[in-house]
DNA sequence: GAGTGGTCTAGACCACCCG
DNA sequence: GGGTGGTCTAGACCACTCG
């Protein structure tokens, strides 16, 4: 039952979730619908019961499904995937929901951080910071104003780069070539008024509502890599988290 | 080395778990530093090597720990507690910021539900939710105007209770008690401005900036429980989130 | 090559839930 | 009592990283 070919490489507990998120997404295991038990589960895909557990607790940490102690265990009914709230840039969001996404760089410079600044990023007071500012578009339309600050002492080499040719887009890959994969972030969400000067910069009325976000970017060992202030046009942009009790 | 006392009870992992959790509170165990293999902390805490994975793994998931294949596994320079982002609701999260809360209910009725709101909550078109308007303040101060829908069917008893004694504080454990524990939450935020009638009842300027809240809970099996608009006093009001990659 | 984490086994006993 | 998930073992071999 179930083909657990042998896809050579890849490890059992991984066939076997995607087989089940498959089963799930085809209907063929139901909302609210019972699994086989574990041990049945390890008999069907012929592996041992703790690489069944492997599987189904990938698929509980992303809502597909839930255990209960002497009970079994269930399909959940609305599936709220995790994947929906995951960390994710402007570019890549916008590729997926097909929005054509277009940046242009306002600023680019080195200068000294902030208190602020540097209390995030874990830098000395007086250290050099990369600051970009960008404007950021949705099919042509204006909706993010973006003001990032990375430590200039992990990645110098990106000031080499010419202002025309810089590439804002693939910034997190850059971070990641340069040892520090992206990996989580902190964002502080607020809502707030356009000024004069942002109104005027993002072509909209001072007083318009605007989602100010404040985002910390952490590589996998915890390293700061980027820090930044963005106002979000309210009425063009919302958020969607999901969280966990 | 490091009591792993028999605390009757409690799985070996969990104590593990704990002991590391304290290593790193403590700073025994500091920032950026290797653990033991895993082999050693297993030699260590007596226990097979499964076992002390099954504990590191659950302090990755906080974001206290790392792995790294082939190298080994080590502490997060600062630590992103994911506990900081956990669904909670306004009188736990002001308990825990020591704020002292306080609700007033405006309106507590069973209705039809809207469209919207049967399709968020899984409902048949005509069928009746249970309405919770607040008013929420914290220290003294009026934060939220909380609207909240709830299926009667599920929870037909509560409205036997009379308005004035009726507690908003723990509508959560009422859930709970129901068989249906809160679990897991979807939001979505967007910034809006206040129009005269909210302005009127939060004491506020018309045009004033509100972060807006749409938020639906779901229990353990992905049951809707609650959906809810709230909105918050732009000045008065942030949310963090944090989001994984 | 030595050390580390990643995967996997084939059992075991326990705790929980239900009829 | 029978079925289920929760915990745990004592190994094994592989894949990766680094010097």
């Amino acid at each position: 039952m179930s083909d657990i070919s042998n896809t050579e490489g890849i490890p059992l507990y991984v066939k076997i979730r995607e087989s089940l998120r498959q089963q799930i997404a085809s209907g063929e295991l139901e909302r609210g619908q019972k699994l086989p038990s574990e041990d049945e589960l390890a008999t069907q895909f012929g592996v041992s019961r703790m690489t069944v557990r492997q599987g189904t607790s990938d698929l509980i940490d992303d809502g597909l499904l839930y255990r209960r102690h002497g009970v079994g265990t269930f399909v959940t009914l609305p599936h709220i995937e995790r994947d929906h709230s995951r960390l994710t840039n402007f570019f890549e969001n916008s590729d997926k929901h097909g929005i054509h996404a277009k940046a242009t760089i306002l600023e680019f410079e080195v200068i000294h951080a902030t208190p602020m600044i540097a209390q995030a990023l874990l830098l000395e007071s007086d250290e050099f910071v990369i600051h970009i500012k960008s404007l950021r578009q949705a099919d042509e339309v204006m909706v993010t104003l973006h003001d990032a600050y990375i430590p200039h002492r992990l990645f110098s080499e990106m000031i080499q780069e010419e202002l025309h040719d810089f590439d804002v887009q693939h910034l997190w890959s850059k971070f990641e070539k340069n040892g520090y994969p992206v990996k989580r972030a902190v964002q502080k969400i607020e809502a707030r008024l356009a000024d004069q000067e942002l109104a005027k910069v993002m072509q909209i009325q001072a007083g318009a509502p605007i989602l100010f976000k404040e985002r910390t970017v952490y590589a996998e060992d915890g390293t700061p890599v980027e820090f930044t202030y963005c106002y979000n046009r309210g009425d063009m942009y919302s958020l969607t988290v999901i969280l966990n009790r």
